[in-house]
Parts: structure tokens; C-alpha cells; sequence
DNA sequence: TCTTATATGAACCGATCGGTACATCTAAGG
DNA sequence: CCTTAGATGTACCGATCGGTTCATATAAGA
């Protein structure tokens, strides 16, 4: 089982991808940043787009996994771990490389909707809606699915607004507007004050 | 003034850069598409970067004067001027060409917040929060400025969702949302039912 | 009519793009 | 010791990148 290297191309060139986009990323560039020849790249992957796809499938796999779990650590009771994932938020744009979400960004450089790299993009999208509906469905509301859709509204747009305002104010923002937005749809006898 | 021609490419270039991404658009793509020669794009723009940000400066004014006409039209209240911009962006999610916000694309492709292309997409966000922060001002909140700011994250989540969901529900999960954050913050006398 | 301004197409610049060819090196396994 | 697999650097491919040069066309103003 020698993937190693291949793993560590895909890890380092997640990082390489996400600080300087994609189409901004020469091959060249991205064999010589992540230390791997760019013979062996292509003998790991066939094209760019591949390899997009692989740091993807790992950038995807990396959030969830995070965002989960500090959602689990952050709260105990469900209407706290949704909250969680502003509190979450706020840590992640405090890191010194944040650069905004790699999705979001994908999408924006692949705009086809049939595009492999955009599809993939609507499916971590997908993903995370998934987990939080489960989590919504644990408080008494009309409608789980409409609540999980709004807190991720409030997410994206917190991440939309960290990169392009003033600083990581939104992700306080997006907690306040979550708290309202969860009590006017939840039975009072739910509501514990955070 | 003959800079009819000047104002024709940039609106051509709008376009194009709007539909296939600032990267993806070579000046020779873009000479062909628009109908003017390269020769006179360059004796009208230094680089292509200037050419991006008179796009931007465009595509800024258009945005902002679409969208607060359409505010007016559809609200009365001050209130109901707050949730027309999610009936806004409704319509605009329905359009053909529909592709999302130019300046969260502008800003995936230019990360660095020091570029002006970057700086640019910033501008035009701080711009829709000052008028937005007029209309909450109107309403009986104990922060006028918090309230703009979580609408606007709505706002930017329902583009983002609008892109990279499975469509313009977005723009309905919004506003329900809107709904929900204003009148948990707006004193009850002031809540016109919608 | 002569000038001046604005526009054009096409050729060209060096650099970089995504991707390939090839000869070489290294190390583990028989 | 020899083979085989994986990795390397370098040179190269045609295409395109952002940007320039130049000779020419057109048309309005003096």
C-alpha cells in the first residue's frame, strides 16, 4: 500500500489550492510548492481536474469530520450543538490561513452546473444539510428540513461575509440570527437560554 | 464624448466575465465575443485588471440600483422593504442567465483582501449594508446595525444556496428566515403581518 | 482638402498553460 | 545479484496567456 506520497500530493495540494485558487495554480507551480515531481502527479492523476476533484473529496471529508464534531463538543442539547456551528464558525475564521470556503470558490470557477468540480461542490452542500436536518428533527418544529435550510443559509452567508467584510463579526452575527430564527419556530417549552 | 464604444465593451464584458469567470476569459476570447478589437480594448484599459474593475464598478451600480428600486416597489413599510429583498432575489434567481453574485466570484478568483479586485468586491458589500442599515433604522430595534448585518447574511447565504443548491428555494427559505429575525427583534406594535 | 481621433486586423512578444517523453536514480524482493 | 516499481529532473509539445506593434481604414471638424 504505497499511497503515501499520493496522499500527501493530494494534502499539500489542497493547501497549495486553497490559498491561491485554481485556475491561478500552474501544474508547474503545484509540482514544485508540494515537493512532488510533476511525472509523478500525472502518474497518480490523469488530468488537473482529477486531481481537483481528489482535494476536494478531502477538503470534504476534513470539514465535515471538523464541523461535526465541535458541533458535538461545543453543545449538549440539539438546539445548542445547531448554535455550535457559529461558535465553530467564529474558531475557523480566527485561523491565520482562513480563506473562505473551498466550495463556494470551486463553484465560482467552475460556474457549469454540469461540471464534475461544480457538482461535487453542490454535494458537500448536500452533505451538510443531511447532518443538520437530523439535528433539527430533535426539536419540536413545523418544519426540520425548512429550519436546517435557513441555519445554513446563515452559515454560507456568515462564510460569504467573513471574506468580504470586516472581520469574523459575522459569525456572531449568524448566531444571533440563528437564535432567532430557531425560537420563532420552536415550541417555547423547548427553548433552553444560552 | 465618444466613448459610446468604450461603455459598449465594458457592458459586453460584463457579460462575459459574468457567464464564464475572470480566469477562464482570455483578452483574445473576450475581443471576439464583444465585438472589439484588442487594439482598442487596450487603448481604452491599461490591463486587464482595469478592465475588471470598470466591469465591478458597473456591475455595482446596476446591482444596487436594481435591487433598492425593487425594494421600494414591492414594500411599503419599512419592514416589508426589508423582506422585498428576498422577493428580489427570487425574481433574479429565476432568470435565465442566472450565475450568482459577481463579487463573491470576483473575490473567490482574487483572494488576496489587498487586491483591488478584492477591495473592489468588499466596496460594493459595505455599500448594500449602508443602505440597508437606512431601513432598519426605521424600525424599533435595539440594533439597527446587527439586524442589517444578519439580513445581508441571509441574503448572501440564499445567493450562495441559490448556486450551489437545488435551486431558487433559496430565495422562500430567506425570507421565512428574515421573518423570523426581525420579529424577534422588533418591538410587536411595529409587526405589520406579512 | 487636410488633419486628427478612433477604430481595425493580424502578426508578434516572452511566458506560462496542461500534459507527455525519456533517461535516470533508488530501494525493496526474489 | 538482478529485477521490478516508484520516483525523479529536464526537455519538450502545441496552445493560450496578457500585452504590444504597426500599417491601415474611416469619418468628423477645420
Amino acid at each position: 500500500m504505497r499511497q503515501t506520497k499520493r496522499d500527501e500530493l493530494v494534502r499539500k495540494a489542497l493547501e497549495i489550492f486553497y490559498r491561491n485558487g485554481f485556475h491561478a495554480t500552474g501544474m508547474d507551480m503545484l509540482a514544485a510548492e508540494s515537493g512532488v515531481s510533476k511525472t509523478s502527479i500525472y502518474k497518480h492523476f490523469r488530468t488537473k481536474e482529477d486531481l481537483i476533484l481528489a482535494v476536494l473529496r478531502l477538503r470534504d471529508e476534513n470539514f465535515r469530520n471538523w464541523l461535526f464534531r465541535r458541533m458535538d463538543e461545543l453543545g449538549t442539547t440539539p438546539r445548542e450543538k445547531l448554535l455550535a456551528i457559529f461558535d465553530a464558525l467564529d474558531e475557523w475564521f480566527g485561523e491565520r490561513g482562513f480563506k473562505g470556503c473551498m466550495f463556494i470558490k470551486a463553484s465560482a470557477e467552475y460556474q457549469d452546473p454540469e461540471d464534475a468540480i461544480h457538482a461535487q461542490s453542490s454535494e458537500h452542500k448536500r452533505l451538510l444539510y443531511d447532518h443538520v436536518v437530523e439535528s433539527t428533527k430533535q426539536l419540536d418544529v413545523a418544519s426540520p428540513e425548512g429550519l436546517a435550510q435557513q441555519l445554513l443559509l446563515l452559515k454560507e452567508g456568515a462564510i460569504v461575509m467573513a471574506v468580504l467584510g470586516r472581520g469574523r463579526d459575522a459569525a456572531r452575527d449568524a448566531k444571533a440570527a440563528a437564535k432567532g430564527v430557531i425560537d420563532s419556530q420552536a415550541s417555547s417549552e423547548q427553548l433552553d437560554s444560552v
